[in-house]
DNA sequence: TTGTACGCGTTATCAC
DNA sequence: GTGATAACGCGTACAA
């Protein structure tokens, strides 16, 4: 055999039209039992196992094909454990649409890298707020593909999926008010791309969305706590900043809102280092809801955000649009979670 | 504007054939300045962002997508930072080709779900030894697309990438007998799938290759090394596994060899628990080599293995079969790398 | 350097 | 229920 059987070869065998064999892998239109046996009999042996994806997917003129895109290396990317379940939900949500996912990386690494203008995709899902997300929507919209923005500022009449991050955050922060906390310090998120661990001052331009919102939040409730921003969503990360909060004993909080789970069992640890037991000398929220492995026995206060759902959002949207459905940007809930690691103020 | 402006336009616009508009795109071959310009200004003028890329794939018979095959849910797969590592040298082997990654999942969810029989890839990487690999195999095969496996016995003359396991664990064993460790315990790996925490005995059949191999090279200087399995790679899986090993003061061990790093942070937060300064009292090794998140200030002693080379080699091989060029399995090396975990035996 | 002609493998449409 | 036809949008020999 020198190329590959084509439905037509299958049809010939069989003894029936193209279009027939067409239909009987499609199954759009009801064929006879027994002409299905025939083309399926004539596939068979010539080692025919269905329509060629590519010429299906240009005559039909959809790839079954949604293309995400990072702002980072993947591994970054997935070191993110709510970035791994939005992208559960994703596949899930774009699974019901017959599609699958395409990993785009923004920044084209070697030239003839598949990119969003490149790519033979049906719709794009942008991810996070990176600063080439314009360049990315520029190019997707230029090429007339649906798009939808997770957790990012897409402006103007692009559907986002987002999350309630200020109220959610405002939320932790009256349970700890209710508490009678009143000294309270802050552990952010990254204030910019290639932040270094530090406090924030007043003039820092806070430019990560997700940081400047939930920080607001918490300001609602206590205005004048000190934030101290971590460089990722880590564990170690966490720990450092909890070190620098819990650093003089004279200034120190009775409560640490920490941005996220990650940075607030980093916080744990540096407050079990500085001899604190919590809650009872100080409590600590989170902010996620994931399972965090190895902070057993500890089961955080924390914001459960809906990731996956998340996910499912974005590829419920990009099936709306696909169907030339009207979408809108939708915010999701984030639902206030009491665990062991909250308690009243001492004294 | 009711469709899209295709080359053709953009050639007419241009006053020139759609074959020279083509070759302005492609950059195959020399065109004049002149005609460059006039067809990128007809390009601009009528918002063309260059080829379809579906129908340029079928007609070069090349999509620029690569299938990654996981077997499980996508968040459970990446809850492994070895597989993260690895599908970012993965991003990268296949990126050096001009491809993109497409996320498949070899259980079909939904049906019109893409699978490998339906997706428009050009080569296909399997990622880890599950049941269906063999029917995965099948699908692809059948379809005459190149396939490479990692971390999964693939049989029959289909190129793997594999690690030196039993050699590397057989290493780190040996490191702990200089050290003058003679009662060691092992936590491994699952024995098979679903398998729930706890002692190996002899009759268990272990049906991952990884454990079992891990298993033995620890065996071949210990070999009769007590092994308790656990039911994944998580702090909390080698905590409970370290509980286990430690439980009895009569017949503790003074070595640990943990077939993960991430088992082996759990046994370390046992020993911790159970009184045991590490490595004064008790001696632990990991492997991988990754960063384990909030170990600080542990080094570990482990075997690094070169994780992020798996999935370059692997979009290597990719590669080399597109280019019908021969493709040999390949057997990659891990490093022994010394930490602050392991020390001589006590007393 | 440019244009002509053809086919890549399918599938939607419509007539039978 | 089946078949003929015509695109889908492009790339590439080959000739000019």
């Amino acid at each position: 055999m020198s190329r590959r059987a084509t439905i037509s070869d299958v049809a010939r065998t069989a003894g029936v039209a193209a279009s027939t064999a067409s239909v009987v892998f499609s199954g759009k239109t009801p064929v006879s039992d027994e002409t299905r046996a025939r083309v399926l009999a004539a596939a068979e042996q010539l080692g025919y196992t269905g329509p060629d994806p590519r010429a299906a997917s240009l005559r039909r003129g959809r790839s079954g094909i949604v293309g995400v895109v990072f702002e980072e290396h993947l591994g970054r990317t997935f070191q993110d454990p709510v970035k791994i379940l939005m992208m559960d939900g994703l596949t899930d949500g774009v699974a019901s649409l017959g599609a699958g996912l395409l990993l785009l990386r923004d920044r084209a690494e070697s030239s003839g890298d598949p990119t969003l203008t490149t790519a033979p995709i049906d719709a794009a899902v942008l991810v996070g707020c990176s600063g080439m997300l314009r360049e990315s929507l520029a190019a997707v919209r230029a090429r007339g593909i649906p798009v939808v923005v997770i957790e990012g500022d897409a402006g103007e009449g692009v559907p986002q999926i987002q999350l309630d991050n200020v109220e959610a955050q405002r939320l932790a922060a009256e349970h700890l008010r209710a508490l009678g906390h009143e000294r309270v310090a802050l552990v952010t998120l990254p204030v910019r791309s290639g932040w270094e661990p530090g406090w924030i001052s007043p003039d820092d331009e806070i430019t990560v969305d997700v940081t400047r919102d939930r920080l607001a939040g918490a300001r609602e409730v206590f205005p004048d706590a000190p934030a101290f921003a971590a460089a990722g969503s880590f564990i170690d990360e966490g720990a450092i900043a909890g070190r620098a909060i819990f650093a003089d004993p004279g200034t120190r909080p009775t409560a640490v809102i920490a941005q996220s789970d990650l940075l607030a069992a980093g916080v744990i640890r540096a407050a079990e280092e500085a001899g604190l037991r919590v809650p009872e000398d100080v409590s600590i929220t989170g902010f996620d809801g994931i399972v965090v492995d190895g902070l057993a026995p500890y089961a955080l206060t924390t914001l459960v955000q809906p990731a996956t759902e998340k996910g499912r959002a974005a590829g419920r949207a990009v099936a709306a649009m696909l169907d030339d459905r009207p979408v809108e940007s939708q915010q999701l809930e984030s639902i206030f979670r009491k665990g062991n690691t909250t308690g009243p103020a001492p004294e």
